[in-house]
DNA sequence: AATGAATGAGTTTTCATTCAT
DNA sequence: TATGAATGAAAACTCATTCAT
C-alpha cells in the first residue's frame, strides 16, 4: 500500500501488478487489489472493466513498451545483426530490471492472458517477427550460419530468456540480472562447446 | 462390489489431464473431468482428495518418470557427457511425445503445482542437479568450456526446452519434434555464430 | 471395534450408539459406525433402513427396557409412593449405569429422535404418566402435599435427571451415580430449606 | 453504499433464531435463514463467518445477557439467599419470556455450540458459580441445610429450569411461564413432602 | 447375507460484479 | 467519481444410500 498523489487509475493496475505477482491471476482477489491500492472494491470497476481486463492491460502496457524499445533497436543502422541481438536481450531485460512483480505477472500469466484474447499473440508474434528480420539480415551479411530454423531458434532464445527472468525474478539475489545478460549473450552465439 | 470395467483411477487422472491442457486448472470444472472419464462427479472424491491432489499426482507421476530416465542415462558410462546431453533432451522430448496434453499440463500448470508443495521444487532440483553433474564431467574431460556458468546455463536450456515444448503440444504440425530435437541439440552446443 | 461371536445387528447398533455419543448424531458417519461394528459400510443398510432407524431403534430398545421396568416397581404394592419414586430414580439410573456412551444418546439425541416421529413423545408420556400415578396415589395417602402441580413437576424431575445424567456420563470421576442417587432423591422430596 | 433500510445484522441473527428452534441446527439451510431475513443467501456471509458463527452469535449474546442480569441480583444485599434465588429464576425465565424460538435454540443446540468451543462452558460455569455464591451464604446464615452437596444441586435445579423452560417453548399455553414460575419456586426449597 | 465401489443430490461458501447513495 | 454493502451464480466437496457381484 502506498500513499499516492491521486492517480487512481495507475495505483489501482500497479496493485493489480503486486497482487498478481504474489498470489497468481486466479488466486488475487479483488478486494486485495483495491486494498493494495488504497480504494474502495467499486473503484476498481470504475477503471477497469473487470478482472480481466486488468490483466490485459498489464499486458497491453507492457507488451506496447517492449515493441516500441524493439523497433528503436532494430533501426539502429550502425549495428551489426550480432549486436542488435545483444541489444534485444538488453532491453528485454531493462523492461523488467525495475519491477520484479511485473515479470512475474508477464511470465506466470501469459497463458491466462492469451485465453479468449488474440491481441496478444499478435504482439507477441510482432515482437518475434522484429527479431527474426535482424538476424535474417546478419544471415545475408554472413554473420549468422546461413542453416539456422529461425522459427525453433526464435522460440529457443525466448523460451530461455524468459525461464531465466522468471529466476531472476524470484530471487533476484541468486540470479543476478548482470550475470543473466553476460551469460545468455555468450550461451545463445558460441554455446559451450570447447572449439 | 461393484464391477469395476476399466481402471477408474486412471481414466479419471487421463481425463484431468485432458481437461486441464484445455482450460487450464483454475478454468477446470470436476464434473467436466468426472464426465470426460465417464464417471460421477463423487467418483472422483474416491481416488483423489480433491481438484489438487489430481494437479499433484499428475506432476508426480510424470517428474518419477523424468526422473528414472534421466537416471538411466546419467549412468551409462560409454557415452561422453555431449552424448549424454543429447540423450536427455531425447528422453525429455520422448516422455511427452505420446501425449501433448501431458506437456500443456506440465508447461501450463508448473506454478500452480508448486504452490503449497515443495515437493516438486525438488523433483525439479534434483533433475537439473544430475543433469549439470554430467555437464561438470564433460568440463573435466576438456569437452566444455571451462568458465560455463553452470547456474545459468541450466535454467537457460530448461527454458527454451520448455517452451519448445509447449509450442509443439500447441501445434504439433508446426513445430515437429524431430525438427525441435535437432536444432535444439545444435543451439545449446554450439550457437550460431558463423565462424 | 470389537471381535464378535456373529451378531452383527446387535454390534451395529452398540457401534452407532459410541459413535453418535462421541460426535452426535449429525456429525456421525455411516463408514464410521460400519468401521467400529467391523462391517462393510453397506451391511449397515441389511439391517437398519437408514441412518435415523439407526437413532430409532436405540430409542426404542432404551423406553421399552424403562417401561418394563418402571411397571414392574409400579406394581409392587408393599411401596409407598415416596418409596416407589425412590425405586423409579433407582432403575432409570441403573439403565444408564452400565454404559455411559447409551446416556449420553438418549440425552443428547432426544430432540433429533423425535422429530419426525412421534413414537418416543408417546413412550415417554407413558414412563411419565406411570411415575405420576405412584405419586397421586401418595396424595390419597397423604403422603405427598395435596396441591402439587403435577404436570410441572414431572417435568421438573424429569429434567433435573437428565442433566445429572449427562454430567456424569461426561466426566463419571466428578459425578458418582451413587452420589447423584442420594442428592436427587434428597432434593425432590425436602428441598433445600433448613426447617 | 447501498441502502441499509434495517439493521441486517441484527436481522439475520434473529432470523437464524427462528430457523434453528424450528428445524434444529443441522437441519436449518443457510438459504432458509437468508429468505427468512429478506436478504440474499450471500449476505449472510457479510456478517458472519459462517453457519456455526451464527449459533455462537446466539449463544454469546445470550449468555453475556444471563450474566449481566444473574450479576445485578447477585449483588443485591438486601436479599436474603431464597429470595435471591428466586430472582435468579425470575431473571433466567425473563430473559427467554419474550421469546420462546431463542428458548428452543439456547435449550437444543447447547451441545452443537460447545463442540469445538469451550467458551459458552465457561460462561455455564460462570453462571453456575455465582449462583452458588448466593447458596453459600444462605448456609451460613443458616438459612438454608448445611450439608446440601452443592455441585449436585446446582446441576438439579439447572436441567430442572431448562426442562421447564423447553416445554414451554414447545407448547407456552400448556405450560405458562407463570405456572413454571411458581412451581418451580417451591420445589426446589420444599421438596413435595407432606409433613 | 455381505461387500464396498459408485453414485449424485444437496449445501456451504466464495467472490466478481453491481448499484443506490 | 467513489464507495462498500449487497447480491446470487457458480463450484467444490460430502456422504447417505444403492446395487452388481
Amino acid at each position: 500500500m502506498r500513499t499516492r498523489e491521486g492517480n487512481k487509475e495507475k495505483d489501482i493496475l500497479n496493485a493489480a501488478v503486486e497482487i498478481f505477482a504474489k498470489f497468481g491471476y486466479h488466486n488475487s482477489k479483488i478486494y486485495q487489489i483495491a486494498q493494495e491500492a488504497s480504494v474502495a472494491t467499486g473503484s476498481v470497476y470504475v477503471y477497469y472493466k473487470n478482472k480481466e481486463d486488468l490483466l490485459h492491460k498489464i499486458f497491453e502496457m507492457l507488451w506496447s513498451r517492449l515493441y516500441i524499445e524493439l523497433k528503436k533497436v532494430s533501426e539502429i543502422t550502425e549495428l551489426t545483426s550480432l549486436e542488435k541481438l545483444d541489444a534485444m536481450v538488453d532491453l528485454y531485460l531493462d523492461v523488467f530490471a525495475e519491477n520484479p512483480a511485473l515479470a512475474l505477472v508477464f511470465v506466470n500469466e501469459q497463458i491466462q492472458a492469451s485465453r479468449n484474447q488474440t491481441r496478444f499473440t499478435k504482439y507477441y508474434e510482432k515482437f518475434l517477427d522484429l527479431a527474426e528480420k535482424s538476424l535474417t539480415e546478419g544471415q545475408l551479411r554472413g554473420e549468422i550460419i546461413a542453416n539456422l530454423d529461425m522459427m525453433i531458434y526464435r522460440q529457443f532464445i525466448f523460451g530461455a530468456l524468459r525461464n531465466l527472468i522468471h529466476r531472476w525474478a524470484e530471487s533476484p539475489e541468486e540470479f543476478s540480472l548482470g550475470r543473466i545478460r553476460r551469460n545468455f549473450k555468450l550461451f545463445i552465439k558460441n554455446g559451450i562447446v570447447q572449439k
